[in-house]
DNA sequence: CTTGCATTGAGGTGCGCACCTCAATATGAG
DNA sequence: CTCATATTGAGGTGCGCACCTCAATGCAAG
């Protein structure tokens, strides 16, 4: 039979208060009788009951993710995503929200994490552009007891903060690489395009591809990043400019979530040339062009797995409890057309 | 605050002694009842706490993982994962065990499993090569309310079980599709080795593979499977062969989790050769040549995520629970040198 | 009407723990 | 020694549900 907390205060020669003391940290216990406890702990084999400590406390856990405003297909995944664990974590006493702020102005951002309070709040994570203001207001947050998960975005790393996503410089690295396998022994250029290069994932995603570029493929050279600021007509018209500056463009790559509006340009533009074509995550219209074999490869993160792996980490940090690391670690996957999975799973 | 069962019993207009009848399928429930409460359910939104049934129920769930005896570092690090979530799952009431044994003779597996009786284990995760015995057995297994996983292994799929593992079709053509791209457009042949050609995963990668390159790379060959039966000589034997006969092999695509063996005997005798390999499973062995560039992807299914899902699906269908279906799909995963996972993470 | 069975309700117990109160004892400072 | 404070123990309550017993009611067949 399993040791209860009873089982634990007769091994440790205590009564059950103090174990109770000692379990839940609790003032005014000696050293002498801490140690006791954790000496026999060890010795039984004790573990809390997670079921029963669950019960008792009958505690709700609020998490909440914020996201941005803007919405590309990426996002709405994300979206969807949460709306599926808010579903599957209303048995668990656990509530989880999504709050969609804009982004533009950081000191906006950093006033609405700001007026989080902590009785309202277990945990938030946050998907928001680097700046001073927001990291501040997101160690602030820590400071009150608000567990804080860097949520996919190029955000600085904090210390007090976990982060979930992938290395951004190594997705990069892994477009270029894919990239120059594809394209082969022809040199040419590689076209590089990002909703904007002010975002550190794009930066690092381009340093990234770079370094590979550089390293193992010196017949290739890759632009300077176009910047599409998510304008249909700018990009038309740099994308176009480009590839007519570059005939010998051999490929593309798409920095960010949202390729719709550049890769659009691109082919409405590239004629009869055959582009190599990277680009970042899965949405309905990368994984449709993928299978029209117009997009050559997506390099992704789960937005499934990032949001449970969120929910997972703010809910084991709130309960002061350890978890699987080799679980929270976003993979970097690489999407062809074979290796999509189905668009729309028969219930299993 | 959030409905109990007694909230439940209220609304429904009936007793609680009834809405627990309901609730856990007891008999001596007339339908009108059933109705009642049924409806009650919806219209309060009424959500049955685990905690507290998982309490009261004190039931300790017992799985075990059937796997094989040979051990290449595949079948470790899967080992080493149950290890992981047993550890992880002390706390749930839940022990994990794993059960290793001959899997050459179908009648021997076949055995073992119709000896498993249900009063013993809740769930079995089965790891053996297709076989009609072993498959009467698990249908028998199932008969007997033991829930069954059928666990990343070549088996016709049950009805009546689940299956935890990838589409091995899928992943031969992703194979084939990385292969073709990474060559380029040089005309030549690929060498294509396995284990045994015997297990039905071995067929399915074939099938797969050579789907792609017989529809999009015309201009190379696969060359019939080479079977190593695991024995270095007879690999080093037929590849040295291979290589000699064919002395226009671009390519060397790996089946088996296994690749050390082939790979070993192809880096011995492949002289000044540049050959692009594809191998499967990510591996101390794989990761490193990966590193060393001795191979240029991985195509792999994470062991760590296979077993928690199959833990997750046991549970589930013990409890009577419905799961996420997305959650519980393994990804086909590419690996290049430049998104491979650290190898060991920091404790996040 | 009576008998038998199906259905329902009332009520109790226990799961393992958190959290609380109150009294008893120990320890240290002065 | 005396008082104040720190530490400890005993005991109770409740979390929400599963599981059990027993009595009461319903209903239908004979």
């Amino acid at each position: 039979m399993r040791p209860t907390a009873k089982d634990l205060a007769e091994a440790a020669g205590v009564s059950l208060a103090t174990v109770d003391r000692v379990l839940n940290e609790r003032p005014n216990v000696s050293s002498r009788a801490a140690r006791k406890v954790a000496e026999a702990i060890e010795r039984i084999g004790f573990v809390r009951n997670p079921a029963a400590v669950a019960l008792a406390r009958n505690k709700t856990y609020r998490f909440r993710f914020v996201l941005p405003t803007s919405g590309d297909q990426y996002l709405a995944e994300l979206i969807a995503r949460v709306g599926e664990a808010k579903e599957a974590l209303r048995a668990d006493s656990t509530e989880v929200e999504v709050a969609q702020i804009a982004m533009s102005d950081p000191h906006h951002v950093a006033k609405y994490l700001t007026a989080i309070d902590h009785d309202a709040v277990d945990g938030v994570a946050v998907m928001a552009p680097e700046s001073p203001q927001v990291r501040d207001a997101l160690v602030r947050l820590v400071e009150r007891d608000v567990k804080v998960v860097q949520f996919l975005s190029g955000q600085e790393r904090l210390e007090s903060a976990d982060y979930v996503g992938i290395d951004n410089f190594a997705a990069g690295a892994t477009a270029g690489k894919i990239a120059g396998r594809f394209i082969g022994a022809r040199p040419g250029k590689i076209m590089v395009v990002a909703e904007t290069m002010m975002a550190l994932d794009s930066i690092q995603r381009r340093l990234g591809f770079d370094s590979i570029i550089n390293a193992q493929f010196p017949h290739l050279q890759s632009l300077p990043s176009l910047e599409t600021y998510a304008d249909e007509k700018r990009a038309d018209l740099v994308i176009q400019r480009t590839l007519q500056h570059h005939p010998d463009t051999l490929a593309v790559y798409v920095l960010s979530a949202e390729a719709r509006v550049p890769l659009t340009a691109v082919w409405n533009a590239q004629g009869d040339r055959d582009l190599t074509v990277i680009a970042h995550e899965h949405t309905p219209f990368s994984a449709q062009a993928l299978r029209d074999e117009r997009i050559d490869a997506v390099i992704a993160q789960d937005p499934g797995h990032a949001v449970r792996s969120a929910l997972r980490i703010m809910r084991a940090r709130a309960d002061h409890r350890e978890l699987l690391a080799s679980q929270e670690r976003i993979r970097i996957e690489v999407l062809l057309k074979e290796n999509l999975p189905a668009p729309k799973a028969a219930g299993l």
